[in-house]
DNA sequence: GTAGATTAGTCCGATATCGGACTATTATCC
DNA sequence: GGATAATAGTCCGATATCGGACTAATCTAC
């Protein structure tokens, strides 16, 4: 029967690991097209909380970007070897690393903004402001499993 | 501005991310409570096409299941490792690899559509089958960007 | 004020995936 | 039938992510 083959072939699983391969491709796409090449999606996880507020620690940027703090102290190194950060020793805390904004990041920071407005604009306009919302929520409630 | 706060920290690529994380941590707890704790969620790229057709080339379980050669070849050396296929060099031609289904991979064939029944089953308790369906679409709309 | 508990971050090894370069084999074409 | 092209698969190194075990530093309670 077809139920079952379409059950295997074109799995949600399946869907769902591909929407994000190709959601980073154009990610990274687009910062490349905007002169920084540099920079690869995952690179979201430091980057952001960051231009919430500078120095954080490892520990507070693993946990607001809901990655382990493995990934982060990884994540770091390379977002730190690509010249977009760098970490110092926490002055009060002998034990903590904070890590700060370099300029190219702070010139970064509106690109970023920029790129991901533009994908946004570019699911809207091939799903519709609806049909994009509600691929939000369901995704949303497909974490609560 | 909030809309760009949630552009950024609320990201379809976050979600997507994660949801796909979600969705393979679900499987493997399934395969895991049904009595096959050792089968990984990839490993799908591997049986899935055998269970189809077995003694397939490793080229020609990559290109059914859309990922790289060097991904296969890493994959079936895993999935070798864990006793559910064997390799045997092709009579016919000396550069092909053909791919077998051990008998624990054949037991393994209803419980893994039982498993993924069940999660689909699950998915559609959440999101009620019209809104499933919307979301596969979506998806698949998503890929084409 | 020191022993024991907690916390911050890293090291190691695993899974999952790819691109580029390589080797071995087969096919093609004069 | 031998030079050249194409193909099958692997090796290497990279990104991305995690869990478990570890080290170093700080905090807590007596």
């Amino acid at each position: 029967m077809d139920g079952t083959r379409r059950a295997t072939r074109e799995n949600l699983g399946f869907l769902l690991a591909k929407a994000s391969q190709h959601w980073n491709e154009l990610l990274a796409a687009g910062f490349a097209r905007h002169g920084f090449a540099e920079v690869r999606p995952s690179y979201g996880s430091v980057l952001v909380p960051l231009f919430e507020g500078d120095g954080l620690r490892m520990g507070e940027l693993a946990w607001r970007s809901h990655v382990s703090k493995q990934t982060m102290t990884t994540l770091v190194r390379l977002v730190e070897r690509d010249g977009l950060v760098a970490r110092r020793r926490d002055p009060d805390d002998g034990r903590a690393t904070r890590v700060h904004l370099t300029d190219r990041a702070k010139a970064f920071r509106p690109i970023a903004e920029k790129t991901l407005a533009e994908l946004d604009a570019a699911v809207r306009a091939r799903l519709g402001g609806s049909e994009a919302r509600s691929l939000h929520g369901a995704l949303k409630e497909l974490m609560s499993l």
